[in-house]
DNA sequence: CCGTTATTTCAGAAAATACTGAAATCAGGA
DNA sequence: TCCTGATTTCAGTATTTTCTGAAATAACGG
């Protein structure tokens, strides 16, 4: 590995965090690389700094194309093909979560789907089925919850982080405002 | 595996998406049993189930509670140890949101405030750090959300999520009535 | 076309991870 | 204390995943 020492840090410790996902470590060493890069680099800068195969970087690359972490670049009078990262930290994160959620939580939901679609056959499956529901009802609303804040411009959304439980006083106010007292399940205790 | 067909196929979906994390296969299916059993259940029981070694069993009941996603059980007059999930879902998505910051967020900052605190030797280094500063007030950004909307009961937070991006309308008011026009980065550009 | 350089594919080697069975440990009850 | 059953540990095996080098393919300029 051949990186100043402060960027080897950085990657080595994304390498690890990789692993603890699904991807392997050196596919997150790329991607570390290609996050700290004055510019985009190409696949032998990679194979230069990280001294590993130029076959690993080239299949490492194209998965991190394929979670759209890493975008195609050309330059003028080179016919190589050069990588980099969005610049926008934020875009970022948007990518990713919209990547594990097309990967993890839709096709879970779509097991769950077809399987409370079916008629238990016995008890136990009845209450199966009920567990599932319920996850399934927690999915969606957090599904739906995402979808609404996805389309958010960035600089609304991060006005929204930075309320936090600020808002949750804009919810207190409304129920006061609101709610007919005895109508919800338990009394209102009101702290302080 | 011995399971009725409506439970194996969520047993063998979560095995699957199991693997896609961190986890071990197995350990995913045994969660799922764990997660739709209408009782606790012993490690024996969870042998019989999933037709794999009771040692194996044993570390992984053990994973699953150092993520805090299954609790220890016991049942009068047996002195066999039991397990189960938490009953209420939204504790489940509590619990894996906090460790999994616990275990990848929190050591990212940590690792990204060290290397803030170096000098750079270089422009290369420089520069790197700067990507490293952003990257930092992204995380921290959702950290300190995350840790204000953690301390809501779950029906506020229900609440909250429901709303979605209606809260945004309230931010919306709050700027036509607060925000003195021209003081942004550029003009408002109001939809419709 | 042909030669050159860039990139991808893929079979097998290497490494990492998961799983098992046997032995050890533990925790009561007699 | 000894016995019994429950649980854990751990060394070795099996499986899966990652990585490499060599060969194939592609892309372009002449």
């Amino acid at each position: 590995m051949n990186l100043p020492p402060l960027i080897q840090s950085f990657v080595l410790h994304f390498g690890e965090m990789g692993s603890r996902w699904g991807i392997a470590r050196t596919v997150g060493q790329m991607y570390a690389v290609l996050f700290v890069a004055e510019r985009p680099l190409s696949a032998d800068d990679i194979v230069d700094r990280l001294g590993v195969s130029r076959s690993n970087v080239s299949m490492g690359l194209k998965e991190l194309q394929s979670w759209r972490l890493v975008r195609l670049r050309h330059q003028p009078d080179d016919r190589r093909d050069f990588f980099s990262t969005p610049d926008d930290v934020w875009q970022i994160v948007r990518i990713l979560v919209e990547e594990r959620k097309k990967r993890e939580i839709d096709p879970t939901l779509s097991v769950l789907r077809e399987l409370l679609m079916l008629s238990p056959a016995s008890e136990e499956e009845r209450h199966a089925q009920a567990r599932m529901q319920d996850m399934h009802e927690v999915i969606e609303l957090m599904t739906s919850w995402h979808a609404d804040v996805e389309k958010l411009e960035t600089e609304r959304l991060i006005q929204l982080l930075t309320l936090g439980s600020k808002v949750v006083k804009v919810l207190d106010l409304k129920d006061r405002l609101f709610v007919v007292p005895g109508r919800g399940a338990k009394a209102a205790t009101p702290k302080a």
